[in-house]
DNA sequence: TCTTATAACAGAATAATTCTTATTTAACAA
DNA sequence: TTGTTAAATAAGAATTATTCTGTTATAAGA
């Protein structure tokens, strides 16, 4: 995603536009592998050294609030982001920290046919995201 | 589940049975709702104010090693616990911090199949875990 | 350009968790 | 039952990730 892309999704809600917000951004497409905020920080100040680390964290406050990004829940005891927010599941990894989306449309249909045919009670559901954990079989390499 | 079979997890798994050990899976089976550490520690505290919190950390530690408890995912940024085993997904709520258990062998099967046909790429599932996220439309009084 | 609400900075504060070292204890053997 | 030893616990310091605070800077609209 360009510079412009950036800008444009924040004037979409109504966000000031700043350096720092574009540089967040940029650091979390740039990481892949759903980032923590640390490894967020640290890319961004490669090239803003400038950045206040609390700033980061703000920024990702601002952007999970507006659904710009998401947090990913894991198991283990740190946050980790992500950009885009189509509806996804996840791929965890039981022997490494990493983690990939799945995107799967047939799964989807799947799934809400069944929970609606079998009704949950006393629960409206809202979402629903998988987590499948196992093994990666081959090793393309992930940035960290 | 009474001492007894607390006494008798530990010993399956090898684990020296100790008063700390024990306290901390009661605390955890007494708590319900997926408790944090801190609650734990709290509960623990009540009724064997010796304990050390640092051993609280270390006991859940090993437990979670030995498959004795799991850790829950959760969006905020605390871990929690729970004890049982069995195959099952949890019903998160999004507007409090309840979380419940969810079992459902017919969908659990109907996963096995869907993964059976469609083959992940590069991938081997050991698991799949479904967070279904909504609103509780009861409100039985959750202990926290 | 001016104004103002919002954002960022710097660093202190907090919260949850981990680590360290000394002491204690559960489990097993004699 | 007692002794031995590896493992577990206690206590509190240390660390880590994150949040907060007060001040300064700046984006966006007038």
């Amino acid at each position: 995603m360009k510079n412009k892309d950036i800008i444009e999704k924040l004037l979409n809600k109504r966000l000031k536009v700043t350096p720092q917000r574009i540089a967040v951004m940029e650091a979390i497409e740039g990481l892949k592998n759903h980032p923590t905020a640390e490894k967020i920080t640290g890319f961004v100040k490669i090239h803003h050294p400038n950045i206040a680390t609390g700033t980061v964290y703000k920024v990702l406050e601002t952007f999970v609030e507006n659904k710009l990004v998401a947090k990913v829940k894991t198991e283990k005891d740190v946050m980790r982001y992500e950009t885009h927010s189509e509806v996804h599941h996840h791929l965890y990894c039981s022997e490494s920290d990493r983690i990939e989306d799945y995107e799967d449309e047939d799964l989807n249909i799947l799934l809400k046919e069944y929970f609606n045919k079998k009704k949950l009670r006393n629960f409206r559901i809202s979402d629903i995201r998988l987590q499948i954990i196992g093994k990666f079989t081959n090793n393309n390499s992930i940035k960290n």
